[in-house]
DNA sequence: GCTGAATACAACCGTATGGTTGTATCAGTG
DNA sequence: CACTGATACAACCATACGGTTGTATTCAGC
């Protein structure tokens, strides 16, 4: 029996907040290849080590990073499903954004044949 | 005579942080399609008109709407132009993630043949 | 089982943010 | 010109954010 499986609708504003932050940026770019540590990702950055932590501590949030045990630190990585969770919104915009586009070619083709149902279609308050 | 059309180099943090309210997104969802003014996107959200001229104003800065005069109201549109701008960086990460896997299934290959460049690969620290 | 490297967490500070109310500007319309 | 609809802007408030320093925790390795 398929209970319809519930994905959580996922909250965006934690992911944008995220990324609206260069050091957050850089540090999810640095992590998509490296495979560093908390300390590690630090000495890259003009700031205290617990400012970075932070930092990695709001993308974790996110879900836009994870963090994993290797030896005695811990290996920050991306996670690439919620990089595609944003883009898929902005998609859905791209996506309406079509549609408004072929609607007024539509009502352009439309109009063309008969000019006087311009007037149905503005509503002038 | 082409003078090497220098494009501002878009800075993301304003753009990801506008994107990272609900009410701003909504927005501009609103704004790809409709045409509204600012008093009339307000009637739509439980807030007083002031904090959603705020709101839209934030949008504005970030160049993800713009306003144009329309009789009495400021129409408020969407720039798509804006939203690509965040995808394209989402999409550099996608292939910055891409490129690591590629790296990785080519080592793979390269192992397979000579086992023992292994050690000259991972780093032990 | 100690020691120390790597990380976590708490308290604090200045500034930014999201909301409010109130007042001012500005352009159509009677 | 006066009126009013639509917008802008300023002042204020509570809370969140990005940074700091300092202290606690937790394993890895000897």
């Amino acid at each position: 029996m398929v209970v319809s499986v519930q994905i959580a609708p996922p909250d965006f504003d934690p992911v944008f907040a995220a990324l609206a932050d260069h050091t957050r940026r850089d540090i999810v770019r640095r992590a998509i290849n490296a495979e560093e540590g908390v300390l590690e990702l630090a000495s890259h950055y003009p700031m205290s080590f617990a400012a970075v932590q932070k930092h990695v501590a709001v993308l974790e949030r996110a879900g836009l990073i994870t963090k994993q045990r290797i030896g005695r630190r811990r290996v920050v990585r991306t996670n690439p499903e919620a990089l595609l969770v944003a883009r898929r919104l902005l998609d859905q915009y791209e996506g309406l954004w079509r549609a408004r586009i072929d609607r007024m070619n539509q009502l352009v083709a439309e109009t063309a044949g008969a000019i006087d149902t311009v007037e149905t279609k503005e509503s002038k308050r």
